[in-house]
DNA sequence: AAGATTACCTGAAGGC
DNA sequence: TGCCTTCAGGTAATCT
């Protein structure tokens, strides 16, 4: 818990993770801590917050006994708490994701900034807003689950594990997607984030939850990073697509058809 | 202007 | 043994 903890020192060891005119709040009090999105966000008690994005294998734990773990790239010194982020991939940042080149230190900045980025989150997003965001579009549906600004939360696994679910190509064309399946996908995707949280999300080799423990969801996965395998379903062999920049999607060709 | 593509990043894993 | 290549995928920037 950082609630009501005061920011007494910040030591930065990797210069790129943040602008260097970012000020960071010491002598406030940390108010709680809280996702939007995919960022965590502390908010303080003079009225700044810090957005902080994980990218791919970034952690936001507590610093144990011992030695810093390799690839910290910041130390915050709460009273009676010392929290580190540590990123072996370095790509998390600070602040503004992206450049680095803007610090939205002020609430009400924070705050609008993620109201541009962010459509809203999957998982409380209504049946009618899902079908009017996703339905329209000629891009494919995987690309749109995937979008933060058409809805928010959603990554590479939990796409193709609602898709597979929902028996949708994951190359369709949105609005070509029928309404049933559409719906069918809006209520397998719902399913599956609660599930994944229920179960501390999924560790395929990095993930682990702020107290360092892995995550419980991956051996429910179905068809994801199961190329070859038997599909749960009906048996054919789960097929691996490859998008441009080495993005990959899983799916079972019998059950999600193409077009 | 929406949609498509690419750069960023480094440890793990596999091929030879 | 060790060097080389490939892969992972969230995000923003760049391209068409």
């Amino acid at each position: 818990m950082l609630a009501g903890r005061r920011l007494v020192g910040v030591k930065r060891l990797f210069a790129e993770i943040c602008d260097r005119r970012v000020a960071f709040p010491v002598g406030a009090t940390c108010l709680g801590v809280r996702r939007r999105a995919k960022k965590v966000i502390l908010d303080f008690s003079d009225g700044s917050s810090l957005l902080i994005s994980l990218g791919m294998t970034g952690q936001v734990r507590e610093r144990e006994r011992g030695p810093l773990p390799p690839h910290t790239h910041l130390v915050l010194s709460f009273e009676g708490r010392e929290v580190i982020y540590v990123d072996p991939r370095r790509l998390g940042r600070l602040a503004a994701s992206g450049a680095a080149t803007t610090m939205w230190a002020a609430r009400g900045d924070v705050n609008a900034w993620c109201d541009r980025q962010f459509g809203p989150d999957a998982l409380d997003v209504p049946w009618e807003e899902f079908r009017r965001r996703l339905g329209a579009s000629r891009g494919c549906i995987k690309t749109l689950l995937l979008n933060q600004k058409v809805l928010a939360g959603i990554g590479n696994i939990y796409a193709d594990e609602a898709l597979f679910r929902a028996g949708v190509h994951p190359r369709t064309p949105a609005r070509d997607v029928p309404l049933e399946k559409l719906k069918k996908l809006y209520q397998a995707l719902r399913g599956i984030l609660r599930q994944s949280i229920n179960a501390s999300g999924t560790t395929l080799r990095d993930y682990v939850t702020s107290a360092g423990a892995p995550g419980d969801f991956a051996r429910r996965l179905k068809v994801y990073g199961r190329e070859g395998a038997a599909c749960p379903r009906c048996g054919t062999p789960v097929r691996r697509l490859r998008w441009p920049a080495g993005r990959s999607s899983f799916y079972c060709p019998r059950c999600q058809r193409e077009r």
